[in-house]
RNA sequence: GUGGGAUUAGUUCAGCUGGUUAGAGCGCUAGUUUGUGGCACUAGAAAUCAUGGGUUCGAAUCCCAUAUCCCACCCCA
């Protein structure tokens, strides 16, 4: 028996980890620049969780959990996604106390059981935020600028943005009974899902792919055209923000979003190069969900970005990360006195804090030369009897083949200030 | 849950209509004599040909099932 990852799951290999550390650092970072703190909250909650807080008529929840029983008889489920948690941490933790608005940000892996495609895994990663206390449309604004500038710091280039307003519980319940109206006397007509749609979610008749392309779909009344006048302003409110720092965006009606808990602001960030899983990252605004799961009623918003599909993106864009070489000098051996040399200084450099490597296999002097030479280490010295009795090494620069002289004795010192 | 394509060394692939010891490139290990790498040359290790059945004198090759991978529907990040 030979094993396997499981269907759905990847390795990401040393090979490759260098991409990932980089695109966290600048998330990362991007985020500290605009007053977020990192959180980090549990890989599994009580299903109860996200059955109230993603919505228990979602896809999300009703197919694609993963859910047990752990030994205690508690039904336990992997996040399908992170904003539940961080809800749940919220209001567990008495956040509604500190100053607002309240702003985290997260990197997390997530579970979902879906058949496997591309741009779709069954554990992937996803960066995120949320901000609560604050109704925007500012922090709306904001937290898309997030996104934007951390986009541009990777170096990925024209990702559309497009954002919506599916309004509040108040002007979407005014605006299911339009859509009722408008599509009464076609609804025999069309397809099951609609038919069912139209009883419990008439929004998502707008969304169908197999009556899209209708006429009667494509001329259906619009939320956006709809909204009540509250939310009418804060979506110009949002567009204004937009427009004052310059971020380019579309309006697509079209957005929806299959999580039950967002209202108002809706968007998307979406790629042409990730196959049919366009969309990198997706956020929206959540002013029911706090209240919903417990605590007291506070407007919140936020955003989850997919981590895989971003890091395709880039490989799309031809987008370069830097490797991180901390391994800095080779030091190669001749003879057993100098490997007791070399294993001190190779000690005393780590102390500092520089990178080294030395032979570990007994290999021959022409083979530890091949193998610094091909692991890409950019400085090289070789201790043998010579430079013991001498006193005296060369640090050679692999890529200039410039050799300097340097005293055994002032050795760390010397790859402190020139090899770093 | 439903379709389509694929599965042969670590990896990328070749193996024609079934026929003896399944090949190559890259990678890996070692060597090309004595203290300077990436290149080149030589040698070596490495494959129950995804798994389980079946057809056949004989299966990597044909048939069936299962698994996994890739892509798509649905939905999402």
């Amino acid at each position: 028996m030979r094993f396997a990852a499981q269907k759905g799951t990847k390795d990401i290999l040393p090979a490759d980890i260098y991409k990932w550390h980089k695109a966290e650092k600048v998330f990362a970072g991007v985020c500290h620049d605009f007053g977020y703190e990192e959180i980090r909250i549990p890989t599994f909650e009580q299903t109860d969780l996200f059955a109230r807080g993603v919505g228990d008529t979602t896809d999300v929840v009703t197919k694609e959990m993963y859910t047990f029983n752990d030994k205690g008889g508690r039904s336990i489920t992997l996040r399908p996604e992170g904003t539940a948690g961080v809800v749940r941490s919220y209001i567990e933790n008495g956040m509604g106390s500190l100053p607002s608005p309240v702003r985290m940000f997260y990197n997390i892996t997530a579970f979902r059981y879906e058949n496997v495609q591309k741009g779709r895994m069954r554990e992937f990663h996803q960066f995120g935020l949320e901000a609560f206390g604050s109704e925007g449309p500012a922090i709306d604004a904001e937290i898309i600028s997030i996104v934007d500038i951390f986009f541009k710091k990777i170096g990925l280039k024209s990702i559309k943005l497009c954002i919506n307003s599916i309004g509040c519980p108040a002007c979407r319940k005014k605006y299911n009974e339009i859509l009722k109206d408008y599509f009464r006397p076609h609804v025999s007509g069309m397809c099951e899902d609609c038919r069912t749609r139209f009883e419990r979610n008439p929004l998502r008749m707008i969304d169908c792919k197999i009556d899209g392309e209708k006429e009667i779909v494509k001329s259906a009344p619009r939320l956006i055209d709809y909204l009540c006048d509250d939310c009418k302003a804060h979506f110009e409110g949002l567009k204004a923000n937009l427009d004052a720092v310059g971020i380019r965006y579309e309006i697509d009606p079209n957005i929806v979003r299959g999580l039950d808990y967002y209202t108002r602001t809706v968007f998307e960030f979406v790629s042409e190069n990730v196959g049919t899983q366009g969309t990198i990252c997706g956020g929206g605004r959540y002013d029911g969900l706090v209240e919903n799961c417990g605590g007291a009623a506070t407007p919140g918003i936020g955003f989850a970005m997919g981590v895989e599909r971003l890091l395709m993106e880039a490989e799309a864009q031809g987008i370069v990360f830097d490797k991180n070489d901390s391994v800095r000098i080779y030091i190669a051996g001749m003879s057993e006195a100098a490997g007791a040399k070399i294993a001190k200084l190779c000690y005393d450099l780590r102390l500092e804090g520089i990178g080294c490597e030395t032979d570990l296999m007994k290999r021959s002097f022409k083979a530890q030369m091949k193998y610094a030479g091909k692991s890409g280490i950019p400085f090289l010295a070789v201790i043998g009897d010579d430079e013991l009795a001498s006193g005296e090494v060369k640090v050679k620069n692999m890529a200039t083949g410039e050799e300097t002289p340097v005293r055994l004795d002032g050795f760390v010192e010397y790859c402190k200030g020139n090899i770093v």
